[in-house]
DNA sequence: AAGAGTTTTTGGACGCGGTCTAATAAACAC
DNA sequence: GTGTTTATTAGACCGCGTCCAAAAACTCTT
């Protein structure tokens, strides 16, 4: 399966650790309290390497985010071409959330308030957002064809995208009486879906 | 109506001054490639004036976004109590959009290649939007009541404001035939907001 | 066992954005 | 003139992010 012995100087930590060592950090001295030094200390590795396994100090709060965001691309590949765009869209959206791991609930989302600059963290999820956003509008472009003009697929992607952000904010926020994230996803997701396949 | 003799010391320099030194700048050597030094220089002031005017650098770029987004609140207060409530924050967003300036499509959004790392500009952007949906959920929390729970306010304020960012993305990257903003906002808006209508 | 190749880690430096504080400058009122 | 108010400024500081060149740790080859 995997290469058993890779080349080269083995790897002295990983996200996982960083993760770790950084959500502790950030719990007892807020986001913008700790800087990257402190992190990569406390995992035991020097500053460079943080930034060798992450883009910036922001990224570490969104790992679980990611992976799961990376899904999209693949839940939309595999939709039958025959179910209707919207559908299939509404659908894939709900299938990612569905996938996201159970208690795995980002920081970045559940203390916002309690990690001290807000918009660091704004703007570091609404890029994730946007990232997204191009895989969509790709897929509407692609399955409504040049009639449907630039506006609406673009308008669909971030609608859309932007209902399931407000989801998992919400679903973030629930505490621990919450619902399973999909549910909130679709509820969100659902209706936004539906208003654009009427106005197709 | 405005104050006659303002008392301190008089302003040297203005948002505007600011912001029109900025974009020369910007059109020379790139969002990326200009730094708050040069801008507050080549407005005949020093760089910590230019952060008296703006938060940030990139504050720069939304000047007028940020005028036109500030008459939402407003919009929406003079909305009867009898009209639906997503009738109410459609025609309130669309003529939030009706009454931005004509000339004025801000360069962030029509050179964003030009601009060196489009994803941080369009964030930036998103997250002015984003701020006004604080307003559009506690519009809508009180319109619908607290039966509605707090998703659907949060859901239908990122959805609806999100469409609205996609149709000034398009609207903006449309060239000098593109038609009124209005006409794109309700295009992209329009869908969205009768899509939560038959949902509540 | 010695070297060659590969990958990761590391130190050190740099530029820039953003914040803060204290001093100064430009206006007005008296 | 003195005092008040407000804007500008210098100067220092911190932290993020980038870059580069060197060192470290491991495998493979001979």
């Amino acid at each position: 399966m995997n290469q058993a012995q890779p080349v080269g100087r083995p790897r002295r930590s990983s996200k996982r650790t960083l993760e770790e060592a950084a959500a502790e950090l950030f719990l007892e001295q807020t986001y913008a309290g700790t800087t990257v030094d402190q992190i990569a200390q406390r995992a035991g590795v020097s500053r460079n390497t943080f930034f060798n396994y992450f883009g910036s100090k922001s990224d570490v709060l969104w790992v679980d985010v990611d992976e799961t965001l990376e899904r999209l691309a693949d839940e939309l590949a595999l939709a039958p071409t025959d179910v209707p765009a919207m559908d299939a869209v509404r659908d894939a959206v709900i299938r990612v959330a569905a996938a996201h791991p159970d208690g795995r609930v980002p920081w970045a989302l559940t203390q916002v308030d309690l990690m001290g600059t807000r918009d660091d963290l704004e703007a570091s999820g609404l890029r994730r957002l946007m990232k997204q956003s191009e895989v969509l509008r790709d897929f509407l472009s692609r399955r409504l064809g040049d009639g449907a003009g630039d506006l609406l697929p673009q308008a669909v992607a971030f609608a859309v995208l932007a209902a399931a952000a407000a989801a998992a904010g919400v679903w973030a926020s629930a505490g621990v009486s919450r619902r399973p994230l999909a549910d909130y996803v679709a509820e969100a997701v659902g209706p936004t879906c539906a208003g654009f396949a009427a106005a197709i």
